[in-house]
DNA sequence: TTGATATATTACTTAATGGTAATAAAGTAA
DNA sequence: TTACTTTATTACCATTAAGTAATATATCAA
């Protein structure tokens, strides 16, 4: 009867977790495009340079983004790219739902 | 060269925030069949009556399921069906990636 | 009215998380 | 080595949210 368990249940609510954040779609989205360096980044999304740093770790911990470095900098680029489609639906569906709370 | 604005993006982040609780997200599937009455969700889900209630006023705030009353009961409807795309690709995106954090 | 059932709310505790400043670490150049 | 740049981490504070027990509310029956 129950198409998920409950181990599941959590995967997907821990996902789900992850992109609940304003700061983190909106890093999520200046990836869209092609990787970023971290300065580029913060700048971009007018985060804090720690700030970013402890997004871009959430992300990547998730295994919604990747690094690589180049020199003293570091690259990240999307390594999920199906999250965009959850975005994209997302996107659709909260157009003026959420009011409350 | 931005798609969202900033509302947009805590929009969507609110929309994922109540997705991102796996009571919430069992509650949801149950309704997925047809319309229950809370205490057919609490119990299907092993959640304390006052959880489920909880649980059932964020979903309700947020626009994603609908009650009505019967008698001394109520029951909750889906009436944002396109959650269960998101629930679909968030179930096929989250297999073993989410491993900490 | 009283009583029974179903649902909602309140008060409370606990745990998790975001933002920030300061510091650490990693890499390169001189 | 030192100096500089870039990124990561730590420590702290404030906020939010989940779970629970107790209570309140609503509906119906008698």
């Amino acid at each position: 009867m129950s198409k998920v368990d409950q181990r599941q249940l959590t995967r997907m609510a821990n996902l789900f977790a992850k992109l609940a954040d304003p700061a983190r779609l909106h890093i999520l989205q200046s990836l869209r495009q092609g990787p970023l360096r971290v300065g580029q980044i913060h700048r971009n999304c007018r985060l804090k340079q720690a700030n970013t740093s402890k997004h871009l770790r959430v992300l990547r911990e998730a295994g919604l983004v990747s690094p690589h470095r180049e020199g003293t900098s570091v690259h990240y680029a999307i390594s999920e790219p199906l999250i965009f489609s959850l975005c994209d639906l997302a996107c659709g569906t909260a157009k003026q739902s959420n009011g409350k709370s």
